[in-house]
RNA sequence: GAGCAUAUAGCUCAGUCGGUAGAGCAUCUCACUUUUAAUGAGAGGGUCGAUGGUUCGAGUCCAUCUAUGCUCACCA
């Protein structure tokens, strides 16, 4: 054995497999078989063989994929080949193959990528099987892998010792893909999710853009950014923590509807429902309002459930969840009054501050009176919100970005849509009056100087662009990762992120 | 950032009162040409997360650290 293949590839060492591994590589290698050869014309694929199979048929096929159980009877073998459609039965007898290749056979482990030619037709016990004729190494695994067994018990499969842990699972993520189905599955269906997302804008002819993620002046949302250096500029920039701003300036530009799925940066902690990068839909249409987008939203969010799974329905724990329209709307006051009891319309600062005091809320003396409103929805009102609720009607000192209500003051137009006791869209008749706009930023700016480090920047070139004038838009922002969860069940953020967030190894 | 829990073989897990480290699967050897959690016989495999401490003796008790999970806080 040569010297590269008993080094570690790391600087640990390598267990008993993973050292018969390497030494059954060399024995490959020295009976003149190349274990990573260069291709391997696959003509079908596992499941729709087994769909396909008829008694008294048998198609030649040549399939590929990773060799996932095996069993071995001395001159004869069955294997699983796994590949990205599914699992089928492979049958390998010596009398086909011959001495050499049997012999070769014998070398392979669970977790080789096989190619296999040869015929297909039914067990004795049953199963689909290929019989085989051919049959190649295409990449020899070198390390040992969880092996789950299955077996089916009363027609449900049952998986033993299945690969759970939850760190090494987001860790080696291509470890739990090929292992877990399920992880597949929910991965596959975020993939249609947003393919299903983009079809539906595209249908409406938005355009879809590419905005900077690395922004001198962040804005657009109400969080702590990443930081970083531009050594050509020997300037500081930023991830951006949202694109709003930048779509804005393209319906400035003439754009009727723009839209990005946008990595966000926030520099905040993790948890469930968290990840430090996290995709966000942002659309923004011109000459539409909030109205307009609350109609829009929800036959977005029906399409896109139902293209995921075949049904507005899904269930979040004891919840059955309709995403079919119409769905509720509430002003955040009407829905503070329905779960407190409470009135907080029209009500000044230390009002308010005494309402939260009999609600037994304890606030930050510095906060205001639309943090106040948005804290009293956030611990009395939002989880509580099952089915898809549309709260609008927001103070407009949460708000920067928003146009005025047309008829309630100190309100804006906006609304987030809540779903399961998240918020899952955030989105506003955008504010398009340039002069009320700089008022707005100047007011963040203020509050950044009392000590807001989440207050928004002013941002020149942002208010240049609206001086040009914008015409009437909606925006909305749609957490992606979010709306993941809501459709394929995971209660978990990082069960949706291929390559969750986490410390070093 | 705070609290609670977890960390033992490649994977999934036991390990009692502190006394030489266990199982199933996986791996290796032998047998077996339609098996399927294949089967039968045998074998190997461990820095018990890390570092200190208590003790004649620590996987086990104590302290610190690291990672992960859950809850809370901040947020989407």
């Amino acid at each position: 054995m040569s010297d590269l293949e008993q080094r570690p590839t790391h600087a640990e060492d390598l267990n008993d497999q993973m050292r018969q591994r390497r030494e059954k590589l060399q024995k490959l290698r020295d009976a003149n078989i190349n274990p990573y050869p260069y291709s391997f014309d696959v003509t079908h694929f596992a499941q729709p063989i087994l769909d396909a199979f008829q008694d008294g048929m048998s198609d030649t096929v040549a399939i590929a994929g990773r060799v996932m159980t095996i069993r071995n009877m001395g001159k004869a073998s069955f294997f699983h080949l796994q590949d990205s459609s599914g699992r089928i039965q492979v049958y390998v007898r010596k009398d086909d193959l011959g001495d050499a290749a049997y012999q070769a056979f014998k070398l392979y482990d669970i977790g080789d990528i096989v190619g296999v030619k040869g015929f297909t037709f039914r067990t004795k016990m049953g199963e689909i099987s290929v019989h085989a004729q051919s049959l190649e190494l295409l990449a020899k695994s070198l390390r040992p892998i969880p092996v789950a067994k299955e077996q089916e018990v009363d027609g449900k499969k049952v998986v033993y010792d299945a690969f759970s842990d939850r760190e090494m699972r987001y860790r080696q993520r291509y470890v739990d893909l090929f292992v877990n189905p399920d992880v597949r599955d929910v991965f596959r269906k975020r993939s249609k999710m947003i393919s299903s997302i983009r079809a539906f804008l595209d249908a409406r002819g938005y355009l879809e853009v590419e905005t900077p993620i690395l922004q001198p002046i962040y804005g657009g949302a109400s969080a702590r950014p990443f930081t970083t250096h531009y050594n050509a500029l020997d300037a500081t920039f930023f991830l951006r923590i949202a694109n709003e701003l930048y779509l804005k300036r393209l319906i400035v530009g003439g754009f009727d509807g723009v839209y990005e799925f946008a990595k966000n940066f926030r520099n905040e902690g993790m948890s469930r429902f968290h990840n430090p990068e996290f995709t966000m839909l942002e659309f923004y249409v011109a000459y539409k309002d909030y109205i307009w987008m609350m109609e829009t939203t929800e036959q977005l969010l029906s399409t896109v459930a139902t293209a995921v799974n075949g049904s507005t329905t899904v269930r979040v724990g004891d919840h059955e969840i309709d995403l079919a329209p119409p769905y509720r709307r509430l002003s955040m006051a009407e829905a503070i009054k329905e779960h407190t009891g409470k009135d907080i319309e029209g009500k000044s600062e230390a009002e308010l501050r005494q309402i939260a005091r009999e609600l037994s809320l304890h606030l930050d003396a510095n906060i205001g009176s639309g943090k106040i409103i948005d804290e009293i929805f956030g611990e009395f009102v939002e989880a509580r919100l099952i089915q898809p609720t549309f709260i609008t009607d927001y103070p407009i000192e949460m708000s920067p970005l928003t146009k005025k209500h047309r008829s309630k003051a100190g309100l804006v137009e906006r609304f987030e849509l809540i779903v399961a006791g998240k918020e899952l869209c955030n989105a506003y008749s955008e504010l398009n009056d340039a002069l009320d706009q700089r008022e707005r930023l100047e007011e963040q700016a203020k509050l950044r100087a009392r000590g807001d480090d989440e207050a928004m920047s002013l941002d020149e070139d942002f208010l240049r662009a609206l001086e040009y004038g914008m015409p009437p838009t909606a925006g909305i922002g749609i957490g992606i990762d979010r709306l993941a969860m809501l459709l394929l069940g995971q209660d978990s953020i990082r069960d949706v992120l291929f390559f969750p967030q986490m410390k070093p190894e």
